[in-house]
RNA sequence: GUCCCAGUAGCUCAGCAGGAUAGAGCAACGGCCUUCUAAGCCGUGUGUCGGGAGUUCGAAUCUCUCCUGGGACGCCA
């Protein structure tokens, strides 16, 4: 447990103590209340609002309780200096100011580890995010989903918990097929030959690539196979070309996956054949129409759905069912999917299923990021002026940079309609909150090579941070204390985007530190103690720019 | 028609496990570089938190209802 934790959980103990001891409430019956750090600095370092919750309780108004809790308070054994009742009967609690210094040390002792928590417990949870077909290039969508996906995991990793990335190669339906028909029409076309697109083929350039490289490379070699030879060498080829592809975008992106899990597989192990029989066994199954059913209105969805159509194959939704009951069986307590907003009707029907094969469906947590529109000069892209086509996450990444392409797609939430300035992206000026919190890490830099260069020593050296003691230096370590506590509410919520506010706000403290005062000077106790504490911020801001993705330079 | 998301400052959005005068960035205006990076800082102002009702000591936050915008409603994936 970090010390700003360890501090907290000594205060609410104390408070708790208090109350029981001034006579207003039993210790059985103590509600639950919060203690904060109030929005408004001159409301003290910590407040709660125990007094007014405990209004019904006691059947006193909340100053009078406030008051007895106050009386029986022992400030020196939790650290409290100064103690107020205020507005409608919050307690505002001032602290003695080591609280705060002891966290520098304890910051840069933990280097990288700062921020990592136990709030998980190792529990083991599985992130599937992107998931795109194997059929063309990623798309904007798809660069939210691997931004969000992937800070999550960062998220949840550095909060303790057991995380595993995956991704789900849709490998095995119709869209596979049009791949293997596109490729091999694109390669008979390379080789002057008269040979129509399928219906619903892939016309990206890549598809008209690999026609022609596979042309060069063979000639003439795969016309002669059997047409189904043929197809299921396309068919290979294509997955494979394919998939190269998204693992070299992600992998640019910053965005390894530990599994890539084949929806064929599913098929090859029996395990889609199974999942049907289980869900039968428990009752959920029955047969229309000459199709085979589950019973998904038995848990909430609004219609009952097709498991095996009448021509015998097999839906979507099979394969993935078996997929999540596969999850489930390596040992995941917790699943997230990431899904993009038009597959939000797709939740239902997942979780009745889940519950079918007696699940809890909130073992299964789907985040729908919402539609994603770039602007450039004031207005709505919808193709890219380059290709003619759909603005690729690979156009945007050399566009406007990796960086800010993920903090960017990270900095809202998943439930926002996310607008993409790309003007603004790629704007090298204080407009840009990438740059912003970038250059805090970078002055920080700065700031030793000056004391390198004045010839200090101070790493290792005994600092007398007792002297960190003006406004601005404990706003900041406030904020750097905070840390931990942000990545577990970031956790508990799957809400990436509060560590890139998170990031922000520590910038903004940092700079208008910078520009009031100096931490190199002739002041050398100051000097040390301040660079201690220059060390612990920079530390908590790359710490931080890691979980979102971003690069964090020592010079700009 | 049913379901999901959103509606908060001129613009883009935070805040939503109920808490004190609702925040940030941008845009606008005025100031700050002989001193560790001005991609920075300091100051000035703006709100029927979409409307209405309810729960509560207290609602942007919870409930209901209505309005507006976007998306989804396939034996496609």
């Amino acid at each position: 447990m970090n010390i700003v934790e360890k501090v907290k959980e000594t205060i609410i103990e104390e408070i708790k103590e208090a109350a029981i001891k001034s006579g207003v409430v039993e210790a059985e019956q103590i509600p639950s209340f919060v203690l904060e750090v109030p929005k408004d600095k001159t409301h003290g370092d910590y407040a709660t609002n125990i007094a007014m919750q405990l209004t019904k309780i006691a059947r006193k108004p909340p100053r009078q309780i406030a008051e007895a809790i106050l009386e029986n308070l022992d400030q020196a054994k939790a650290n409290i200096s100064k103690v107020e009742i205020a507005g409608p009967g919050f307690i505002n609690l001032y602290m003695n100011n080591s609280y705060l210094t002891d966290v520098i040390p304890q910051v840069i002792a933990a280097g990288d580890a700062y921020g990592r928590t136990n709030f998980g417990q190792k529990m083991k949870i599985q992130v599937e995010f992107v998931s795109a077909n194997p059929t063309g290039s990623l798309h904007l969508g798809h660069a939210r989903g691997a931004a969000v996906g992937d800070a999550l995991c960062n998220v949840l990793d550095m909060a303790g918990f057991d995380v595993s990335r995956e991704y789900y190669i849709n490998d095995a339906g119709n869209q596979i097929a049009n791949l293997a028909y596109s490729i091999e029409a694109r390669y008979m076309q390379a080789l002057g030959k008269d040979w129509p697109m399928p219906e619903d083929g892939y016309h990206g350039q890549d598809i008209i690539e690999f026609g022609q490289e596979l042309a060069k490379e063979a000639g003439d070699k795969y016309v002669e196979l059997s047409q189904e030879e043929r197809f299921q060498f396309f068919r290979e080829y294509g997955l494979k070309k394919e998939l190269a592809k998204l693992k070299n975008d992600l992998k640019d992106f910053g965005v390894e996956f530990d599994v890539w899990f084949s929806e064929t597989s599913l098929y090859e192990s029996g395990a889609v054949v199974k999942i049907v029989e289980k869900l039968r066994e428990r009752g959920y199954i029955f047969e229309e129409e000459g199709a085979t059913w589950l019973r998904s209105m038995d848990f909430g969805d609004d219609k009952n759905r097709v498991l095996i159509k009448n021509d015998g194959s097999y839906t979507y939704l099979t394969p993935d069912i078996a997929y999540h009951q596969d999850k489930f069986s390596r040992g995941f307590e917790k699943l997230i999917n990431i899904w993009g907003a038009d597959h939000h009707g797709y939740i239902p029907r997942m979780k009745a299923a889940m519950q079918a094969l007696g699940y809890n469906a909130d073992q299964l947590h789907v985040i729908i990021n919402q539609m994603v529109s770039l602007y450039q000069g004031g207005e709505k892209v919808k193709m890219s002026k380059r290709t003619g086509k759909a603005v690729t996450m690979r156009d945007l990444m050399e566009e406007v940079g990796t960086d800010a392409v993920r903090y960017f797609f990270t900095m809202r939430s998943s439930d926002a309609h996310l607008d993409f300035d790309m003007d603004l992206a790629v704007s090298k000026s204080n407009e840009n909150p990438v740059f912003y919190v970038q250059y805090a890490h970078a002055r920080i830099a700065s700031i030793f090579r000056k004391a390198e260069e004045e010839g200090i020593e101070w790493k290792g050296v005994e600092a007398d941070l007792s002297l960190i003691i003006s406004e601005k230096e404990v706003e900041l370590l406030k904020k750097v204390g905070q840390f931990p506590e942000e990545i577990n509410v970031a956790a508990d919520q799957y809400a990436p985007h509060r560590i890139v506010r998170y990031a922000h706000e520590l910038a903004t403290l940092f700079h208008s530190f910078y520009n009031a005062e100096h931490v190199v000077t002739e002041d050398r106790a100051l000097t040390i103690a301040r660079l201690n504490l220059m060390l612990a911020v920079q530390t908590t801001l790359r710490n931080a720019l890691r979980v979102i993705g971003v690069s964090a330079p020592e010079k700009m």
